[in-house]
DNA sequence: CTCGAACCGTACCGTACGGTACGCCTGCGC
DNA sequence: GCGCAGGCGTACCGTACGGTACGGTTCGAG
């Protein structure tokens, strides 16, 4: 069964959330040469305090991945009178959420700290980031595409594997090429072709769930 | 431009290759905590001599990495007199080969290390695997899909767009959620459905880019 | 037989880093 | 004013690990 994972805002204080803000710029600027001493001292704060606060080294990890995934928020779609044009708008909108999220420097390090700590046999943060980034998409995205076909806009016998073929006309091999460091993907170069992936995934997409499209 | 590594079987004396599998085994079972001593005392070696033939302890890693990705070997598919269903039956080699590589454990280890390599600003790791992996396979299926685009069988405009969409509709999600370690997606849940999504994903490239397709 | 190269095993060094201890300061309740 | 909890800064400890040095052994060339 899914773990879910809820973050409030009270769960850390202002000062722990200024800890956690160093602890992520740290890991976005040094990759995950994350070290107690620096998060203190760029933090203004003793190790001691971080230990108090978070227990250890991977309290910590776990606390500030777990604190910035919950950040990530998809707009809400509004679901009443769907008609085709609204339908592909939302579903325009969740391609550019997604590959805007991904290709963010932010969710590539998030989830290469999460791919590393899984290398080590723990899927504590591989839980965290999946269930922020893609599960995430795939719990808002699934209620419209059954309103979807509920409205025979769409045509699809299980929703799951039309959301993940949205996923992969969506994100292609741009996610693990950005995580492995591919120099030919640049931020700049990624985010201008944005919009035409957006649209060639959405049209892509109604050519095969379409309710026009063969059975 | 694309750095093109070779590796002879000549690169690597017996011995040395012996280390390299060493190395590996323990990547594949420990994870990243790879340590010289170590490779030294599972290869019954010394350090000195792994100092000495690996230069240090990237060194040694890289060395892994690139001989292990360059064994990858993608079958070689008959270009020649292509009917449609030569060339489907191609296709759907190619997505098998692909979903089965990336689910293999030796894959997922080599595809987390060079994650976790490319979060240390190094990117040798990333683009060697990179270039036996999806760049691999993309140089195998661009010359079948121009092939059948010839042949009247495909249509498409770009063929580097044609590939991207099918390694999407092929590895969807599963290659990062293996990455992250999610526990939903066990190594024989996924072999259990290799053929299903193989033939899956055909049928939407087909839907996709087959000549009777929308244009 | 002798010599030397290659290599094994092990001991060793330096450092980086996780984690702890302690002295000091600040602010707040009383 | 007084005491104390919370927290900062720093020093400190233990260990793991990358890298080096060295003695001993094997093996092939001459």
């Amino acid at each position: 069964m899914p773990v879910t994972i809820k973050v409030n805002e009270e769960t850390f204080t202002p000062r722990q959330q200024a800890v956690l803000t160093a602890a992520l710029d740290l890991l976005v600027e040094n990759g995950d040469g994350l070290t107690m001493t620096a998060v203190a001292r760029r933090a203004s704060c003793s190790k001691e305090t971080l230990y108090k606060w978070f227990g250890d080294r991977d309290g910590l990890l776990t606390a500030t991945v777990q604190w910035q995934a919950a950040k990530v928020r998809m707009p809400v779609v509004d679901r009443s009178h769907l008609n085709a044009k609204a339908l592909r708008s939302s579903i325009e909108q969740f391609a550019r959420d997604l590959l805007t999220v991904i290709t963010g420097e932010v969710s590539i390090t998030l989830n290469r700290t999460a791919v590393t700590h899984a290398a080590q046999e723990k899927d504590s943060l591989g839980i965290i980031v999946l269930e922020n980034g893609p599960l995430a998409i795939r719990r808002r995205l699934k209620p419209i595409l059954e309103a979807g076909r509920d409205a025979r806009l769409l045509r699809f016998e299980s929703s799951e594997d039309a959301y993940r073929t949205f996923f992969g006309l969506v994100v292609r091999d741009v996610q693990i090429r950005l995580l492995l460091g591919d120099k030919s993907l640049t931020q700049s170069n990624v985010e201008a072709n944005i919009e035409a992936d957006v649209k060639s995934a959405t049209d892509q997409f109604f050519a095969l769930y379409g309710a026009k499209a063969n059975p």
